[in-house]
RNA sequence: GGGCCGUUAGCUCAGUUGGUUAGAGCAUCUGCCUUUUAAGCAGGGGGUCCCGGGUUCGAGUCCCGGACGGCUCACCA
């Protein structure tokens, strides 16, 4: 209630509350960016004429000195603290400083100097009332430690808290760099339906929602693959993709049930070609952005320097699984259904019977039992077993196993690609394998899209194709160890929903 | 959905084996202070101890149930 009456007592020293506009000559980052780097005396040395600035900007700090008040100001990324005296502004501009509060707009006009401690400052010659904050801010000092609020009430938590506003000035840097990438290669920038009537090109539950004037339900794309590769068939040889996906899932530091998805896709090039030009463009992202390869990820260090290392999926569960109880894994274990149930046996690999009679996918559950969480460094993981590949092209030599990758950074998935399917008769036959498993109860099986079938079948070139999550490199660009913080308005449960 | 942890002043947090009137710093209010910067000094106000039951002479503290949040496991990128 004070700030409400503060400002009814503005309104009657005569302020409009509301004021349309400011006439800024800068703001504080223009401010701090043409003098911050001089000194006391290459300040006074400049005409006072050339030190005047209109500034407007968001009150973080008051610090009262009797008849002199300093306020720090914020345009949301920098600060600069205004020198407001008595005298300065006279009666008037000293009555509207009463009653200011933190988190206020206001406009400074004045000289830019530096303090006797040599802080630089605006010396104010008048100050004009922009905008009232009602309520209070966070804690200035401990800042917004709820999580809860830094989520629900981004706003509140970019008002205090520069790293948060650092955090998404680098992810738009991320996106706005895989863009020009892109774009400097060739590849057109294109959007598929996020609302389709199959969700393919994933495995996932998808959202469903409905056309009431088509009167059919639709379903929210878990990916925009099929879609995009329909596009490498009709002519356009390289496409990519920078958008939102959605599957129906739990939520975690991994996972928000949107994320955003990079998909590309390179006519006449394969899975390899593909890694290459990954590790170029995460190695130029890190670099143009972060000034370095090397990036702090808690307490150690992820390099970006290209070329990350190549491990296969058989040869990772080798390598980590050797202190596994009962004796290490073993190369020729993986090459059979019952050696590789007694593998997973011995490796503790949860819900042993529902994998158990599908030896793709028993590889994969020990690679991420036993791997997985070892995958510090960028690792392209490669040789994935073509029966949990359904979109994928085998190797040459090898029909059981696909030409495909995944990465994984930080412990986590990155990206995943690989040399496309092409084969009309192929596909078909694995969307019916996906069917059938679908028919045996798992609900992220695929369906059978009958178009894209049709789609290969007037020749789509020999294709690879990549999808990166965004938001975990985000994460990694920016140290930050849940995707919630990478995302300005994270899916959080309604206020006041019971479970 | 399971497990673990948390919820005390506007904010960040203390609060002993269950025992007077629940505390501190910041914020807020009053006074002093014209180069401070977590400004300083003096004083004041401010509490549904998350909610509902229970045990007890007595509950912020113990027990049960619930709400909300975090972490984690599973699904998943």
């Amino acid at each position: 209630m004070n700030r409400r009456a503060a400002r009814e007592r503005i309104a009657a020293l005569g302020h409009p509350l509301h004021p349309n506009r400011f006439p800024a000559t800068h703001l504080v980052s223009d401010v701090v960016g043409r003098w911050g780097g001089s000194d006391s005396a290459a300040l006074e040395a400049e005409p006072e004429e050339a030190r005047r600035v209109a500034l407007p900007g968001r009150i973080l700090a008051i610090r009262k000195m009797g008849k002199a008040v300093f306020l720090d100001l914020s345009d949301g990324l920098k600060r600069v603290q205004a020198y407001v005296r008595k005298d300065g502004v006279g009666d008037g501009g000293w009555a509207l400083l009463e009653n200011l509060d933190l988190g206020d707009h206001v406009g400074v006009t004045g000289t830019v100097f530096r303090t006797r401690t040599g802080e630089l400052s605006v010396k104010a010659g008048s100050l004009v009332f922009l905008a009232k904050c009602l309520r209070p801010l966070p804690d200035k000092w401990h800042g917004l430690t709820d999580i809860e609020i830094k989520y629900r009430q981004r706003y509140v938590d970019l008002i205090v808290s520069e790293e948060t506003r650092r955090t998404f000035e680098v992810r738009a840097r991320v996106v706005s760099y895989v863009r020009r990438f892109f774009d400097a290669r060739g590849f057109l920038e294109v959007e598929t339906p996020m609302m389709q009537l199959i969700a393919g090109g994933a495995a996932a539950r998808p959202f469903i929602t409905h056309h009431n004037a088509l009167d059919v339900d639709l379903y929210l794309r878990i990916a925009p693959e099929l879609y995009l590769k329909r596009l490498v068939t009709g002519g356009f040889p390289k496409v990519y993709e920078i958008n939102r996906n959605f599957r129906n899932e739990g939520i975690s530091t991994q996972h928000n049930p949107e994320f955003t998805m990079l998909e590309f896709y390179t006519a006449y090039a394969d899975a390899r070609d593909q890694m290459a030009l990954t590790e170029e463009l995460l190695a130029g992202a890190a670099r143009e952005i972060l000034g370095t390869t090397q990036l702090p990820w808690g307490e150690e260090t992820i390099s970006f320097e290209a070329p990350f290392r190549r491990l296969s999926m058989k040869d990772a569960v080798v390598e980590y699984g050797r202190d596994v109880p009962g004796g290490p894994i073993r190369p020729d274990e993986l090459g059979s259904l019952p050696g590789l149930k007694v593998a997973a046996g011995r490796a503790g690999v949860k819900y042993l019977a529902r994998f158990g009679a599908d030896p793709g996918k028993l590889l994969a559950e020990l690679f991420e039992t036993l791997a997985e969480p070892h995958l510090l460094q960028p690792t392209f993981v490669v040789d994935y077993p073509a029966e949990i590949s359904p979109l994928a092209k085998a190797r040459p030599d090898d029909p059981k196993t696909a030409d495909r990758f995944e990465l994984f950074v930080g412990r986590m998935e990155l990206a995943n690609g690989f040399s496309e399917l092409n084969d009309p008769d192929e596909q078909a036959e694995k969307f019916r394998a996906q069917v059938a498993q679908r028919a045996k109860g798992d609900d992220e099986a695929m369906l059978y899209d009958e178009d894209y079938v049709e789609a290969l079948s007037y020749g789509m070139p020999p294709t690879a194709g990549e999808g990166v999550g965004i938001d975990r490199l985000a994460m990694l660009f920016t140290n930050s160890r849940s995707i919630r913080d990478v995302i300005l308005f994270p899916l959080m449960r309604p206020k006041g929903t019971g479970r």
